[in-house]
DNA sequence: TATGAATGAGCTTTCATTCAT
DNA sequence: TATGAATGAAAGCTCATTCAT
C-alpha cells in the first residue's frame, strides 16, 4: 500500500515562497535595525533559509532592499495620480484626499516598508535606485504643483515658496512612521484627516 | 567692545584639539554615510589622527555618536525651556515660537548633527543614551503639553489628540533636515516662520 | 567531388549537441580567463543550458576539463608517432617534422586547447588526469629519444643533455600560445619551419 | 633582580617581519597551487598570521601578487640594460649573454617568483599591474630589437621576423621554469649556456 | 534528459577593539 | 599621550555540487 501523502524529507521546494519570506524577513529586520546592520545571514536565519539561497533569488542585498520598495512606491504612487486626476476638485479637497489617502493611507497596509525607505533614502542613489528616485520625486512633484496652483488660483495663502510648504506637508506624514503604532486607537486615514485638517486650515485664507 | 554676538558663519565651534577633530570628523561621515557605514579608520583618516588616538579619547564608537549629541541637545533643549517659562505669552505665540526658535533655527548651527540625531535616532537606547533620551522625551513634551493647553483654554481648535498634533508639528519641522540646503535663499529661521505660519493657522479657531 | 580537406576556418569541429557545446563554452572560459576563475554558471550560461544539464553530461568541472584536453592530446600524440614511424628518416629531417607537425602545427585547430592544457598543466595530476599525463610523457619522450639518438649517430652537437636540449625545444613551441594570434600574418606551420630552422642549425654540427 | 631578558606573551612586533613572511608564504602557495586557488587563509595559516593582519599590511590579494613581483622583475630589468648597455659587443655575444644573464640566472634566485609570473601572467592586467606589465614589455623589446639589429647587419640570418625568433628564445628560456630542478645537476647558468649554443648556432650564418 | 532551488563550505574583505611599545 | 600592528569575529558574496521534481 502505497504512502497516502507525499512525505518530503527536505524543505519544499517552493521558489515564491522562498522569495517572499525573504523579502517579509528582510522587511521587518531592515525596520528595526537598519539596513546597514541588518547580515545577510541574519535574514536568512529569520526566513529558515541558507545565504546560497539568498543569493539564488538575490543578487545582493541591495537588490533586496529594491524589492521591498517596489510594490508600496507603486502603491503609493498610484494613490497619488488617482487623487491628481479625480476631475473637478477644488485645490484644497485634493490636497485633503492627497494626504489622506497617498501619504498616511498607505502606512496601514506598508508601515514596515515605507519605514525602511523613509530611513535608508539617502543610500537609495546609483542605478540600482534610478526607477525609485524617480518615482520618489513624481510622488513629490504632485505636491509642489498642487500648491503652486492653489496659490495662484487663490485657494491658498503664498506663505512661502511651493516647494518649501510641500516638503513641510510630506514631512508632517514622513515623520509619522516613527511614532505611529497601527495598533493604537488612530487609523493612518484617521491621522492624515486631522493633520489635513490643520495643514489645510492653515493654507486657505481666512473668510 | 566685544564682537557682536552674530550667527558664525564657518561653523567652526571648537577648533582646536583632537577630541573635537573626531567629533568634527565623526559628525560629518555620520551625516553623508550613516553611522553603521562609517568606520572608525575613516574618522581618524579625515581627523588627521589614528586609531590609538581615537580610543585614548573615546571608549567605543558609540561614545563619539553620544558626544555628537551632547552639545547641540543641550542647545535645543535650552532653546525650548527658554521660551517655555516665558511669562505671559499666548499658546499660539508660545507655540510659534518654540517652532522657529527651538525647532528650526538650531539646524542654521547643527544641521550635521540632529541630521545624525533624527537619521540614527533608533540606535540611541540602551544605558549609553538614557541621557539623551530623556532630553529628546523633555523636548517633545513641551509640543504636547503646549498644544494641551491651548485645546483646553480654546487657543487651539481640538483638531485631534494633542499628542498627534504634536508630532505632526515636530514632523514638519524635523524631516527639514532632509532638504535643507543651508547655502539656499531660505534660513531656517525664515522656514521655521513659515511652517508655524501653516501650522498656527490651522489650529486657531477660525473668526 | 567532396570538398577539398583544407584547415577549417570556423572551428565547428562539431556542432551539435549539448555536450559539445558545454566542451566548446567550456574551452574558450578556461582559455580566456583560466579553469580556477571559471564558474559552472558561467560555462552553462555560454553554452545556452543550465546547471543540470551540465551535471547529467559530466561529473565535475575536472572531468570536463578532462574532455577539452582528451581530442588534441590524441591529435598531436598521433601526429607525433607518425613522425616518429616514418622509416628512413635522418635525425634533423625528423625533428623538424617534429617540430613542425607535432608541436606547432595543431595550433592552428585546438589553440585554445593546448592554451588551457599548458596553463592548467600542474592541476592535471590525480588519477583523474593519470592518462592525459602518460600521453604527455610520451610525446616528450619522443623528443628527448630523437635527440639522444641524433647526438649518438653524429648527426647533432652534443650540446648538454638530451633531455635539456629537448624541453628548450618544447618550451620554444609551447610558449608560443602565449603571443600567437591566429588571425596574424603568419601560420602556426611557418612558425614551426622558422623555430626549426634555428634549432636544428644550431644542433647539427658546423661543415 | 629583574628577568634577564624580555618575556614577550605573544608574537613580537615585528611589521617588516610580517610583510616578509606573508609575501614568501604567498610566494610558495601561488607556484604550487596558482594564485586564483590559494586563499589568503593558507597564506596566513603559512606565515602564522591572521587575515586581519594581512589586510592591515596589503589592501588587498592582488597587492600581495604584485609585492611577489616587484623585486625580481627590477632584477632581471637591470640585467637586461646591462648587457644592452656593454660596448662593442658583436650581437651574438650580446645574445648569447643576454639569454644566460637575463634569461636564465634569475630563475637561480627568482625560480618560485618568475613561475608565479609566467602562470598568472594572463591575469595581470589593469592599472595595478600596469607598471609589470611595462618592465615585462621593456624585457621583451631588447631580445627583438638586438635580433632585429643583428639580422640587418647580417650577424644573424633572416630566418623569419625578429619578433618571432625573439619571442621563440624568451619561449625557450621561460619553458624552463615547467621542469627546472634547483637542487639538480645542472645550474640556470649552464643551462643559459647550452640553450644560447643551440639558439645562436641556429642564427648565425654558416661560414 | 533536464530543471533550477537549495546547500554548505569557503571565499575576499571589513572592522571595532586591544595592547605592546 | 599616542602609535599602529594585530586580533577575531563577522560581513557580503561565490560556487561546485546535490536532488526533488
Amino acid at each position: 500500500m502505497p504512502e497516502a501523502a507525499t512525505t518530503p524529507r527536505k524543505r519544499l521546494r517552493d521558489p515564491e515562497g522562498a522569495r517572499n519570506a525573504l523579502v517579509k524577513a528582510g522587511v521587518e529586520l531592515f525596520e528595526t535595525r537598519g539596513y546597514a546592520s541588518t547580515s545577510v545571514q541574519s535574514i536568512v536565519d529569520a526566513a529558515g533559509l541558507t545565504k546560497g539561497a539568498f543569493y539564488h533569488h538575490f543578487q545582493s542585498k541591495d537588490e533586496l532592499l529594491q524589492r521591498v520598495h517596489d510594490e508600496f512606491i507603486d502603491h503609493q504612487l498610484s494613490r497619488a495620480r488617482a487623487v491628481m486626476s479625480e476631475p473637478g476638485l477644488p485645490a484644497d479637497e485634493r490636497l485633503r484626499k492627497l494626504i489622506r489617502e497617498a501619504l498616511l493611507e498607505p502606512m496601514a497596509v506598508y508601515k514596515a516598508e515605507i519605514t525602511v525607505f523613509l530611513q535608508e533614502r539617502r543610500f537609495l542613489s546609483g542605478s540600482t535606485f534610478e526607477e525609485i528616485q524617480r518615482k520618489r520625486e513624481e510622488f513629490e512633484r504632485y505636491f509642489v504643483d498642487l500648491i503652486e496652483h492653489g496659490m495662484n488660483d487663490g485657494s491658498f495663502r503664498r506663505i512661502g515658496p511651493a516647494r518649501v510648504i510641500a516638503f513641510g506637508i510630506i514631512g508632517t506624514g514622513a515623520w509619522t512612521h516613527t511614532w505611529l503604532h497601527l495598533d493604537g486607537s488612530l487609523s493612518p486615514s484617521e491621522i492624515g484627516e486631522m493633520f489635513a485638517e490643520m495643514l489645510i486650515g492653515g493654507l486657505v485664507p481666512r473668510d
